[in-house]
DNA sequence: CAGCATCCGCTTTGATACTG
DNA sequence: CAGTATCAAAGCGGATGCTG
């Protein structure tokens, strides 16, 4: 990308990160940690190879991600988010509350990647009982698992089935995400085709943070029905 | 722009916003307020009158900006950000946190506008007197005036001249921002050509947010360019 | 003058094919 | 696995022209 030219802190930084892919290329070293070439290509459907070949010589010469011969248990060179590149989070989740309005139509073509499923995790949700033991929750809305993790106040997912889970959570995307974020009640979201095996009650620790998933108007997320029906087992 | 197709918020936020130019143009209303068309030119050197008029359909075919048809006294068309495109100012704020460090080398060719000012005001400066009588410093660097105004607990800044400052700051832009936000002592700015009038304990009452301008932390990242773009261009 | 639209040369992108 | 090479199409920046 052409530099603004402007001496403007908001031109500078677009003239670091506002090239196409930049962002995204940063969101899935965020949310996968350090990644191979591949697993980075993976995570970006419709990137060009050769792209993504520049754009990570670009982010590596503005020092925002490094790349790093791994030793032979690995054997491969995976690319990692140096602090200043971590220093980008905020930007991220910033774009990703003020983009949530915006998923209540899968467009037709979308594309979907399991792991994108933490994002909304870590924008909304917060350990409310601190003080208790950690809890997991493994997530089952695709064909990788993820795993969910309550420890002293943080949530943290990470990719891959829990070893000893609580909880776990069964069903489309939409329906886990609703229950974590707490927007689809349980008995809800039961209804809509989630299946839970485990205490449910760790569901509690979950903690919406302030200004979170916002009540849209869409039918796939909503909180409430239009007209109650209440026959179901109240598990809440 | 095309959109990525990837059902995730960042990518969504920038199939909106992440074409060149629209996070420039929401700048620019959010530090001008409602501007007019030829304003808007002004404020953005270098983008291409087409591209203009082009991203401002877009962006008011996306619910951010709205034109307004001003009556007799204007008599000209204004744009400004609806409700929506307001909520894009953390996004904003953030981007320009992360670029501060950016800031020390200003560019051959950079293109500097006076009500840009306004940014490291906003992004880093709080009163930190609430209970006293609003102050008013005008700042003078460059062909514009700009007015400060500490009221209650925040700061705010508008264009023009003030009408009764308390203090009036004159010298080069960066002596004038290092001196609201705490950068520069007022000693040391003065010894740099900074030149005051009225009374500098108002100065007294802005506070450096938390996590603010930092002088020398950019390091020599951005300035270090080992290999840029590729070579096959044959410099004419 | 304010608010665009048109044309033109150049650069960037995306798709595909190919390589160490 | 981790990229390069190639090329058509789209986007960009600059100049200019048009309309109220």
């Amino acid at each position: 990308m052409r530099s603004y030219h402007q001496y403007c802190a908001i031109a500078k930084t677009l003239d670091v990160i506002g090239d196409r892919w930049n962002l995204l290329i940063v969101r899935e070293l965020l949310l996968q940690g350090p990644s191979r070439y591949t697993d980075l290509h993976q995570g970006l459907p419709g990137i060009a190879t050769n792209l993504l070949a520049e754009r990570l010589r670009d982010l590596e010469s503005d020092g925002i991600i490094a790349r790093e011969e791994a030793p032979p248990p690995i054997a491969t060179t995976l690319f990692r988010l140096t602090p200043r590149g971590l220093e980008l989070e905020p930007i991220i989740y910033e774009l990703g509350r003020w983009g949530a309005p915006l998923m209540n139509e899968p467009d037709e073509h979308d594309v979907r990647r399991d792991h994108w499923l933490a994002l909304p995790v870590r924008l909304f949700v917060n350990d409310r009982t601190p003080d208790e033991p950690p809890a997991t929750i493994e997530l089952r809305a695709g064909a990788e698992p993820m795993t969910l993790e309550t420890r002293e106040g943080k949530v943290h997912t990470r990719r891959g089935a829990a070893e000893n889970p609580d909880l776990i959570l069964t069903g489309k995307p939409e329906l886990v995400v609703g229950v974590l974020t707490g927007e689809l009640g349980l008995s809800t979201a039961r209804a809509r085709g989630l299946r839970t095996q485990g205490n449910t009650k760790v569901l509690g620790r979950l903690q919406p943070k302030a200004g979170g998933a916002h009540p849209t108007a869409g039918e796939s997320i909503s909180r409430s029905r239009p007209h109650k029906r209440r026959g179901n087992s109240a598990d809440n």
